[in-house]
DNA sequence: GTAATGCTCAACCGTTTGGTTGACAATGGA
DNA sequence: TCCATTGTCAACCAAACGGTTGAGCATTAC
């Protein structure tokens, strides 16, 4: 495929474009519940088979999903791991809490010991 | 304003279509460490002002941050809260992992007991 | 064999994005 | 007062997004 050749803020790029959008987030949302084909996962929402279909281009590329083809039928899986990846950045960005505040100050007053 | 008459899809859009671009990663992950003007936050990046301007703005518009005005110095602060929002919707659309699950169908052993 | 199903690809189209440049308003320092 | 600093706004531009329609290719059912 030769697209694979991502570095990591390249992957961030392409998951949290993938998660910019509330059609996209209720694929995924309903891909939690076990894998699905398309026509299943195009169902509930108003627009053509095709629009859901590039909608889980964006998801594959972001390797948000995982596609099986047996027959005719395509079948997408969530994959967690990469949705613990974009938690990952979330995670390592966001200041620490009062309380982890509070845990960090004790350390350095345990330290600094004046 | 009017602006802020959103719901939650719609904070969700705004939350990660800010996160998707890397150099407005780049500029969260340094208000993580504190407070900072424009100017310094657009140092850093082969950029124009105006150009660090508008990302401000699309992290503003989410919600990712604040700005308070004193005399020409526009600060910059992070909203910590509104990281833990878009963590909230990941921990909930990614399926239980392997020891989660394992606790939940002990859960369910206990209870149909049979 | 024919028809229906499942799905993708390609082309198109209006809107948004991410950058630029130029002008300008307001503040602060000399 | 004059000038540098700080930052925004507006207009422009190419590229990407998010949808559409139409065509077409396998696969399966009849």
């Amino acid at each position: 495929m030769s697209h694979s050749v991502q570095n990591n803020e390249e992957r961030l790029d392409l998951i949290f474009q993938a998660l910019a959008n509330r059609t996209r987030r209720a694929l995924l949302a309903r891909l939690k519940r076990g894998p699905a084909m398309v026509t299943e996962l195009a169902k509930p929402f108003g627009m053509s088979l095709n629009a859901v279909s590039k909608h889980l281009n964006v998801l594959e590329r972001a390797s948000l999903i995982n596609r099986s083809i047996e027959g005719r039928v395509h079948t997408c899986t969530l994959i967690p791991a990469t949705i613990t990846t974009a938690e990952k950045w979330l995670g390592a960005n966001r200041p620490a809490r009062p309380n982890e505040v509070n845990a960090l100050q004790k350390d350095l007053e345990s330290v600094s010991e004046d």
